[in-house]
DNA sequence: AATGAATGAGACTTCATTCAT
DNA sequence: TATGAATGAAGTCTCATTCAT
């Protein structure tokens, strides 16, 4: 019973929030959120704009949603990594590397994250630079304990550090591809490396 | 005898394209290409479209001039610090701290240049990856000389390393703001020197 | 409970695409294809852009829609009096007449279509003059027919006679007025007529 | 002292105005009136916005002037066969193939001619009808002077026959090619025999 | 006799969103 | 839960024409 056109992406499985989300990520890293048009969306999705506007509020929701996952997904593994039972050289380094490694393994939403902040409501907006802060401070948390207890030098701020990571990190979307010369996990040992040898006292 | 309009921004000193240069740069940055309308360009350079499009083929065209107005002045910037006569850990110190202190000092730039590549038509794209490509082999190879001579470590392959510092060039139109707690030379210090450290054998 | 606009024309028993193609017919009859705006053309059919383009790609398929609608017609008609059980000067007639009859009951269509192919898509032009050339030759072969039968001269070449009547036919809406002199039946038949004689052997 | 770009088309021999017509007469043939810009006209002619506007007062002033042209030809040429020292059925015969060679030697003037009336300003359009009227009647005489002579049918009325043989010079610009099958004046003398055999008694 | 920068109106088209069904 | 026709505002761009030089 189910028509022809829902069966593209053979994701008629997925349930139609998903498959919309997906599709919006998709093209939204594609060609930008400004270029994306709803139709196109809903066409990739296999359901109709009526579909859409029934689970979303707006095209800026699909947006603020993929905030939403991505900000989840990071705060939780940073978390769980900060929690570790293990030295603060090696909860940074590990932490550093998860980031990498998940920030590629969804280049798409990287892409949209640090490229799309503006098209989102003011307050939307607020919203997510008050969990981006979150984030930095838990992050810059582990920097300075390292920096107390003597392992990491203290040359530069904490803050500064962070910024000079995450900046690596928000970068990886302009430069990796996919099947490139170094898998995932060696990048990721690569730029934890950078940042833990420049923090040797 | 001027009239009213092209009085607007205290600017009819300056010729015309300059002046929409400038207006564009201003509204891109801030609320970003797609945002912009030509209309809003216009009318902070106090002149009508039809100017507009007497000296730039399309809006596409004002984006492009910015990009090239950008790769211009890095490039050279860069070529002169390569070439001077000093060690090559003061000369790619000095590179790597000065294209801090001029990202800073074009923050507008910045901005429009990591975040408005996509809407560029693919030829222009084309053209401008070609000569961003230029400029990362010269600092690269930069890299590589002091890999050579054994004053920088070879643990990480040159290319990444030219990625980890410009993303945090990249990501300063993120978080830096003029009147902020440190002056553009002390980050453009603070992260040369983070560089140079991670480079330490 | 019908809004003003949609009552305008006292068409709201049609649908919208037949009144679009109305009133974008009549206009483009009247003062040429460019010379109509999409805006007259809505006004006119009593809609608004935006339901204009949900059923159109662009005004050049508003065009192109007229041009299918003129060759299915006249192709039906041609193909039904060729096919017919009667001598070949009877069919030849019936079919010259018929389309001089038909021309000018759809005088308007006829305006467009031999003014306003170049402002169609070169890939739109390419399908009309191989639909076109489909009738040319239909008609072509009736007077082939004759000439090999011996019933009609063969001083001059078939194609030669072709566009020979249908420069005649193609000129109608250039002098033709509705409530002239003649009926369209009786031009109809002299310009049959005219043919005819003139392929007496 | 020229400079290089009063040079193209080689045609700085000729005097401005001239070069002007002729830009336009081709691209108005080729892409229709509407469709050429001013600064295409200027471009091909090899001279500025300015030198335009100072020999005509507008755009359409230049496509009155081509109608101009081509009226005064034919109605000279017509003038001249009508007026000959021969038969009527040779007057006609010769006045009706000129016609064609000379709408086939200036078929971009025909193009024009026939698909450009609605682009005059309505006065001009007076003018030209009143013109073309004046030519129409002229060839009219002729076949009136022949049927009272009962050397050709008076089956049809002869404003009618006029248009038959006008709709197939009319029709010239839209089937005839250059280096085609037959030759200007082959096809001149086939659709003049076409005339002269519809008109026997 | 000629320039070319500048105007300003209007062209076509896109698009997020709504609403009756 | 979902449709898809319709809206209406806004977008980019073109162009004939003018005018100071």
């Amino acid at each position: 019973m189910t028509s022809p056109a829902t069966r593209r992406q053979g994701s008629t499985t997925q349930p139609v929030p998903q498959r919309l989300l997906a599709a919006a990520t998709r093209l939204f890293a594609d060609r930008g959120y400004d270029r994306t048009s709803v139709q196109e969306i809903v066409e990739a999705a296999g359901v109709t704009k009526g579909a859409l506007y029934h689970y979303f509020g707006s095209k800026d929701d699909l947006l603020h949603e993929i905030y939403g996952r991505v900000l989840r997904l990071q705060q939780e593994r940073l978390d769980a990594f900060a929690e570790a039972d293990a030295p603060v050289e090696q909860r940074l380094r590990d932490a550093a590397a998860d980031v990498v490694v998940t920030t590629i393994e969804n280049l798409d939403d990287a892409s949209i994250f640090f490229r799309s902040m503006h098209q989102l409501s003011e307050e939307k907006q607020k919203q997510v630079r008050a969990e981006r802060r979150r984030y930095h401070e838990r992050f810059r948390a582990l920097i300075e304990e390292g920096q107390k207890a003597g392992v990491f030098s203290t040359a530069t701020p904490a803050d500064l550090v962070v910024d000079y990571h995450f900046g690596s990190v928000h970068h990886l979307s302009t430069w990796y591809r996919p099947g490139g010369r170094l898998t995932p996990q060696q990048v990721a040992d690569h730029l934890a490396d950078l940042l833990l040898r420049a923090l040797r006292p």
